[in-house]
RNA sequence: GCGGAGGUGGCGGAAUGGCAGACGCGCUGGUCUCAGAAGCCAGUGUCGCAAGACAUGAGGGUUCAACUCCCUCCCUCCGCACCA
């Protein structure tokens, strides 16, 4: 017979509601411990991923919780985004009732599985009250300059019916449904989170608790590169192009430069040129050409001569200007100087069109030569061909030639960024509507702040077709004009969601404020966020994007904190038979059965052990009846309680007590889970006393709530378990009275010896050199050394 | 190409200079049972009857001792990328 989970996790889930279990409250006598998973979209149901997401943060939260701290762990809904659009149309029902049918379904799930949330702080970003403060952001972020709309080329998704950010594009597709995007010319808005590139790229050397590869990414996407932009003349006009170059130790080795194909003088360049029809065809070419192609082609470098010159400001020589496909107009300046000998693409492009190469760069004890090279040298040496700079090296006449230019007027140190503004218009319904009207005599006009919220109309409606809905509502669209009262047009495009997600962390600290977005007091008290949780895919958008908010908040005087984590866990993905679940691939295990079949408690145990957090974690249904064979186990020990255990079981449990301690602590909840069954096999071998299992019991409550819970009562405790203070461990208890030790000859394992814990070294010599089981290796043989490890082992060197 | 994480039994994984494979899954045997399930006990890296030998992606090195440190290389996953 197994023990009854059902009964035991109902019970304990209604007793934890029923006492406000996990109610949290500001109180600056205690440490505070804020522990936050990432919130879930309300898709309805919860997946092994969110499973995997929050046991982690429970287990952590409960283990704080039990050590004293006063643990804030809230939960909410990231309630807006498209998911509610599309089941609107296709269930006719509306948006606004779906997300909160699904919001109610998926609450149950969670509370199924016995997460220690405090539900009083809960928030929903579809709720006004929660999206009222998204548009008083926008607002403040409007009267900084911070929010502005500009045309531009945007991505744009055909399937989706919306623009998307740089950081929505995966691959050149759209992240939700991976639609080829497609460039489009709109009047968006954006978010400047360009003027905070400096600081964001800085302050990633403070999150010292954050996985390398997170950091990484960030610094990668943000990608500052220095360098110097130098102006070439044309030979024929005043009009000048600036390029942008890391290498400006090679611009005595420019031969020629490049310009991509939608650089704005193109036109101007080969303007009744002989060249002229060859290059429009080449420009039309590569117009047509998707992102992707033109990245892929990347072993041939095709171009065309524009039949123009420039002037190399540094000598003065006369060099072609060419435009290639490999040129981005996107990146630097979209244009750039070739130095075929020190660029691999350049060389390249040279070989392959028959253009001049002169080496500048010497390699330290070689001669080389342009003729005889097979691909750019794009190493360190000696500067040569470079007037008054030949022979230093060439990392020095970076610096010198720099400056050199920057004095002449002929160049400026500079850097170029990767980093572009936040496109935040989605052209949706179910989002925050953008707080801004459009007056045909004012122009654009913020909404002031005593209209907001700026309410979503709650009867759009849904067809499916014709652009968004909310743009046949023609009370929300036709409105007064805030200035002059004249009749005007209200935005009708809506927030992206990351903008909600990007401070419901503040928000948690005082989730009912009604004159801020967040009480500052009591952000004072619980942020930073001590430890978050999520999946890897955030590691730039929401992480960027919370960072930059949390940055504006710091620049208003908000908060103090210019960074909103303190430590950072990416959990790794659950996998079936090692692919992730999808409903296509038709591979997804269903958390809701698995907790019928062998309760929550279970489920959480077998996630933690199988695998630690941040690897992917191979889904075992096997593995999850071994860990219900475990609850099991541990069940039983109630049933033969002894009135006093062996020394043998307490150093056991002393040990287990002091492992797991540290591995809670560290997040490696399988190391932590095989100590507790070492101590439970412990157990079984000699038999534990009350005392023992209820260590036990405490120990491996964090994980298994509910069964614990239930154990702590059976054991005659009126309060909760998670009440109780963690126990320690006495170190003296660690250690045996005896050590067995093995002994190497030659650093291969002979024998073995048990022997007093502190023994004298010179009596152990003595002992081992005596062990018969050893006479045959060290028969004969003089011994050259004799090492001693304490309490570990011997090794005998001969 | 740049950056990050990895490569250990049949499987998930443990060990960060000190007995490789903790713990679990699976498998084998025993016990209990009329029988089965569950439970409990024992075994389980490879080769070998054994003594023993060989084993942590490959190869080298440092060390009394290397999964762990150093060098050379291979492979897998992730991010960025004709980034000038």
């Amino acid at each position: 017979m197994h023990y009854n989970f059902k009964k035991i996790e109902e019970k304990w889930q209604k007793k934890w509601q029923a006492s406000h279990a996990f109610r949290s409250q500001a109180d600056p006598t205690r440490k505070k411990y804020y522990l936050l998973e990432m919130f879930p979209y309300p898709s309805g149901k919860i997946h092994m991923g969110h499973v995997r997401n929050y046991t982690i943060g429970d287990v952590a939260s409960r283990f704080k919780m039990l050590q004293g701290y006063n643990v804030m762990h809230p939960m909410g809904f990231d309630a807006f985004g498209q998911p509610a659009e599309n089941a609107a149309i296709k269930n006719k029902t509306k948006p606004d009732t779906w997300t909160h049918k699904c919001i109610k379904e998926m609450e149950t799930e969670l509370k199924r599985m016995g997460f220690s949330y405090d539900w009083e702080r809960e928030v929903s970003t579809c709720d006004s009250d929660y999206y009222k403060w998204n548009q008083w952001i926008f607002l403040k972020m409007f009267e900084r300059s911070l929010a502005y709309k500009k045309a531009s080329a945007v991505n744009w998704c055909a399937s989706c019916q919306t623009t998307l950010a740089n950081e929505e594009v995966v691959d050149g597709g759209c992240w939700r449904c991976h639609t080829q995007v497609e460039q489009k010319d709109l009047e968006q808005w954006y978010l400047k989170i360009t003027e905070y590139r400096e600081r964001l790229l800085d302050d990633l050397s403070r999150l010292k608790e954050w996985p390398q590869r997170v950091l990484a990414m960030q610094n990668n996407w943000i990608g500052k590169s220095s360098g110097v932009d130098i102006y070439f003349h044309l030979k024929d006009s005043d009009k000048v192009i600036p390029v942008f170059t890391t290498r400006v130790d090679t611009i005595f080795g420019a031969t020629y430069i490049v310009l991509a194909p939608e650089h704005p003088l193109v036109k101007e360049l080969i303007k009744g040129k002989p060249q002229e029809k060859q290059a429009l065809e080449f420009i039309d070419k590569v117009a047509k050409e998707s992102k992707v192609v033109r990245a892929s082609s990347d072993i041939k470098k095709e171009g065309v001569f524009t039949g123009s010159f420039a002037i190399n400001p540094v000598n003065n020589e006369e060099v072609p200007i060419w435009i290639a496909d490999y040129v981005l107009m996107e990146y630097g300046t979209g244009a750039i100087m070739a130095v075929p000998t020190h660029d691999q693409r350049d060389f390249l492009f040279a070989k392959e069109h028959g253009l001049p190469m002169r080496v500048v760069i010497q390699p330290k004890g070689s001669g080389l030569k342009a003729e005889d090279l097979t691909q750019a040298y794009e190493g360190d040496g000696i500067q040569v061909n470079s007037g008054e700079f030949d022979g230093l090296s060439n990392q020095e006449a970076k610096t010198k030639i720099a400056g050199w230019m920057e004095q002449k007027g002929i160049g400026k140190i500079q850097t170029h960024w990767r980093l572009r503004d936040w496109l935040i218009s989605r052209q949706r319904y179910w989002g925050t509507p953008i707080p801004i009207i459009y007056c045909p005599k004012c122009g654009i006009v913020p909404v002031p702040y005593k209209d907001l919220p700026v309410e979503l109309p709650k009867d759009a409606p849904f067809t499916g077709e014709g652009g968004s809905p909310l743009g046949k509502v023609k009370k929300f669209v036709e409105v007064k004009c805030p200035k002059c009262k004249g009749a005007s047009r209200r935005e009708t495009d809506t927030m992206a969601t990351f903008f909600d997600s990007s401070w419901y962390f503040l928000r948690f600290c005082s989730p009912k404020f009604n004159d801020a977005p967040f009480d500052t007091q009591e952000a004072k008290y619980w942020m930073t966020v001590d430890q978050y949780i999520g999946g890897i895919e955030h590691a730039i958008l929401h992480l960027l994007y919370s960072r930059f908010f949390t940055k504006f908040f710091q620049d208003l005087g908000m908060v103090a904190f210019p960074e909103p984590f303190q430590r950072l866990l990416t959990q790794g993905m659950v996998l079936k038979d090692g692919e992730v679940m999808s409903k296509s691939k038709g591979n997804i295990v269903d958390p809701d059965s698995m907790t019928k079949d062998y309760g929550a408690d279970a489920l959480r145990l077998f996630i933690l052990f199988a695998a630690p957090p941040e690897t992917e974690l191979e889904w075992d249904n096997r593995g999850l009846e071994g860990a219900f064979k475990f609850l099991n186990r541990v069940w039983r020990i109630q049933d033969n309680l002894k009135d006093k255990a062996d020394a043998q079981v307490i150093t056991a449990l002393h040990k287990t007590t002091k492992k797991v301690t540290q591995d809670y602590g560290e997040f490696k909840f399988n190391t932590a889970i095989a100590s507790l069954m070492e101590l439970t096999n412990a157990i079984y071998q000699s038999g534990a006393d009350k005392e023992v299992f209820s260590r036990l019991v405490i120990t491996l409550s964090p994980i298994a709530p509910h069964f614990c819970e239930e154990l702590w009562e059976i054991l005659g405790n009126k309060e909760s378990i998670f009440k109780a203070s963690w126990p320690g461990y006495d170190p003296k208890l660690l250690v045996e009275e005896n050590v067995e030790l093995a002994i190497q000859v030659n650093g291969k394992v002979r024998a073995k010896i048990e022997v007093p814990r502190d023994i004298p070294d010179d009596k152990l010599k003595e002992l081992v050199l005596k062990d018969e089981k050893l006479a045959p290796w060290l028969e004969g043989k003089p011994l050259k050394k004799f090492i001693v490890v304490p309490q570990k082992l011997i090794n005998i060197v001969i």
